[in-house]
DNA sequence: AAATATATAGACTGATTTGTCTATTACAAA
DNA sequence: TTTGTAATAGACAAATCAGTCTATATATTT
C-alpha cells in the first residue's frame, strides 16, 4: 500500500498527467498502462472501465484542488484577503500547471454527451467552487443588500472562471491580472 | 457551386455539425463522409487532412460568429448599448447551440499541443474579440482614464468568456444574466 | 465530339482503440 | 506447507482510426 508499489495508485497517477497533457480521448489505455508498469486486468479489477478511470481522475483532481485553495485562503484571515489568496493560488495553479488550463473544463470539452457520470463530477466540482468564493465575497461585503453581494460573488466566480480558460488560451498571466485588479475594485478599497 | 451539390461546402458543414456536438477527436472522418455523402477521395482533395478540415471548420465559425455579432451590435448606436448586445447576441447564441459552449475553446481543450494551426486560429478569434469588446468598452467610457478603460475593457471580456464556458457547465442562462447586470454596473447607469 | 477536370465507390494499409480472456507468478495468511 | 488473493504478461477480438490508391463515372469546357 505504499505508494509506488500500489498498481491502482500507480495507474491514477499516471493516467492523471496523461488526461491532463494530452486529453482524455487521446490517451489510450495501453499507454498507461505501459507507463504505469501495471497490466491490463489490474486497471479493469480496480476501475472496470476507462470511463470509470476517468471519474477517479475527476475525483481526486478535486480532491487536490480544494486542498490547494484551502491551504492558501487558511493564511489569510480577513475574508477580504481570502478572496485574493483564491486569485493568487489560481495563479500559482496555473503557473504550475503550464498553463494547461482547468482540468474539469478540459474534460468537459471532450466529453460532449458521453459520459453523464463525468459530467456530474465537472458540475459538482464548479458547483462547489462557486459556493466556496461566494461565501467569502459575502463575508467581505457584510454592509451590501443580499442581492448585491450574491451578484458580486457571482461575477467573481465568473472572472475566475474567464482567467482560467483565458491563461490556457493566451499561455499568459495577464488574465489572472486583471482580474485581481477588478475584484479588489469590487470588494471595495 | 450551388450549395447541396457542392462536395466541399457539404463536407464543411457536416463535419461542422459533428465536431461540435460530438468533438473533433471523437469523430472519425469516415462518418463525416458517409452523413455529407462525399467520396473519400474528395476530402483529401480539397482539404488534404483532417487536421486542415478543422482549420477550416474554425474559419468558417469566425466567420459566422463575428458575422452574428456585427448584426447585433450594428442595431445599437449608443457604445454602452452596443456592449450589452454583445451579451444579448451570446445569449442567443448560447440558447440557439443548447449550451454546447465555444467550439474554439471546446477544440481547444481537445488538441492540446498537437495542432498549432488549430492553435493560432482559436487565439487570433479570441485576441480580435477581445479588441472588439474593448474597443466598446472605451467608446462607452469617455471620461475615464485610459488605464481605467482598458481594465474595464478586459474585465468584460473575461466576464463574457466566463458566462461562455459556465452556461455549457450549468446547460443555463444564469450566467449571461449575471454578467449582463455586472457589465451594466461598471459601464454606468 | 473530344478533352479535361472533378466526383464516386471502395479496397487496402498499418496502426490503434477498448475490452476480454487465459495462464502464470508472487505473496501473504492460515 | 497449503490455500487464496492479487498482480503480471500477453494473446485475442471486433471495431475504428487517418490516409493512400485504383478504377470508373459524370460534367463541363473547348
Amino acid at each position: 500500500m505504499s505508494g509506488k508499489s500500489d498498481p491502482k495508485q500507480r495507474m491514477l497517477e499516471t493516467a492523471s498527467r496523461l488526461f491532463y497533457t494530452q486529453g482524455y480521448n487521446a490517451t489510450g489505455i495501453n499507454q498507461i498502462l505501459e507507463e504505469s508498469k501495471v497490466a491490463k486486468a489490474s486497471l479493469y479489477q480496480h476501475f472496470g472501465s476507462k470511463d470509470q478511470l476517468g471519474i477517479a481522475y475527476l475525483q481526486s483532481a478535486r480532491e487536490e484542488w480544494f486542498a490547494g485553495l484551502d491551504k492558501w485562503t487558511f493564511a489569510k484571515h480577513a475574508p477580504k484577503q481570502k478572496v485574493l489568496a483564491c486569485i493568487d493560488f489560481l495563479e500559482y495553479a496555473l503557473r504550475m500547471n503550464d498553463f494547461r488550463g482547468c482540468k474539469f473544463l478540459n474534460m468537459l470539452a471532450e466529453i460532449a454527451d458521453s459520459s453523464p457520470l463525468m459530467r456530474q463530477q465537472i458540475i459538482e466540482h464548479k458547483a462547489k467552487l462557486r459556493e466556496y468564493i461566494k461565501e467569502l465575497v459575502i463575508r467581505s461585503l457584510p454592509s451590501h443588500s443580499p442581492e448585491e453581494a450574491d451578484l458580486i460573488g457571482d461575477s467573481v466566480y465568473l472572472l475566475f472562471e474567464g482567467a482560467i480558460v483565458e491563461s490556457k488560451i493566451y499561455k499568459d498571466t495577464w488574465p489572472v491580472k486583471s482580474v485581481k485588479k477588478m475584484i479588489k475594485n469590487m470588494l471595495g478599497e
